[in-house]
DNA sequence: CTGTATCCCGAAGGATACTG
DNA sequence: CAGTATCCTTCGGGATACAG
């Protein structure tokens, strides 16, 4: 199982120590390789989740996605495919149509990433209503 | 099951329409309750899931926390922990010692996210590798 | 239709100094 | 010990115009 201290060692990029005992190394942190952090730096754009949702559904094109998603630019569209395709999630299509054509469809990487995100998602539906009154209660205690 | 385009509406504020005919209203675009996105924006902050996965284990004092992650600055420790607890995830609770200690520990409604979220994580975590391979696919592909 | 290229702004986050 | 307060930099993201 992880989650554990052992895995915050590994998000800052620290090799884990000994024991509990030594002090961690505070020079050398490289960032670069923290896998979760990677991976989730992607997905917590603000577009990201919202195209694997409409995209894990089925194949779409630019300018569908862009219709579905009034309130997206156009540069964040292009952007946002781009970074999901480089990660391997979507697969990006060209149809050499009179007025060119593309599709993009999720992958196999992308679908087993969906698998676990859309429970997330599917948490965050379900308890909003308990976070934003826990929110209510912070903000009146605060005065 | 949720995650299909009338989430997406749902995401963007709008309420559904009738059928896929209507073209959406561009106009009165909320986004202030948007479920997903009000939850993703705080988890998807630079250290929330760090924190979240130490205070999973077990409590903790925000001096040990600022040892465990020592590469996070006093400032957004301190501001990270209270937007956790604003959102109802964590707890505080003050000791009035000598030097006063406060201890945070995750609440009911954090360990619940936590569940799917720590999925994610994992997730992240195995499939890294993987992710990574396909940037550089696509990066070398772009020469 | 599907993008690029620029410019620009606000929010997130880091560094540092000070406090109960 | 556990924070605040202030300043400053970076970066995600929006608006707009142009192009193949």
């Amino acid at each position: 199982m992880a989650g554990t201290v052992v895995n915050l060692k590994a998000r800052t990029g620290q090799s884990e120590g000994l024991g509990a005992r030594r002090e961690i190394d505070l020079a050398s942190l490289d960032f670069t390789n923290c896998p979760v952090r990677d991976v989730l730096q992607q997905i917590g754009g603000k577009w990201s989740t919202l195209l694997l949702e409409a995209l894990a559904k089925q194949p779409y094109r630019f300018g569908e996605l862009r219709r579905m998603i009034p309130d997206i630019s156009q540069r964040m569209l292009t952007q946002s495919l781009r970074d999901l395709q480089r990660d391997g999630y979507i697969e990006r299509e060209v149809f050499p149509t009179k007025p060119p054509s593309v599709e993009y469809r999720m992958t196999e990487l992308g679908r087993s990433l969906y698998t676990v995100l859309s429970q997330l998602l599917n948490w965050a539906e379900a308890n909003h209503d308990e976070v934003r009154a826990a929110r209510l209660r912070f903000d009146a205690d605060a005065v």
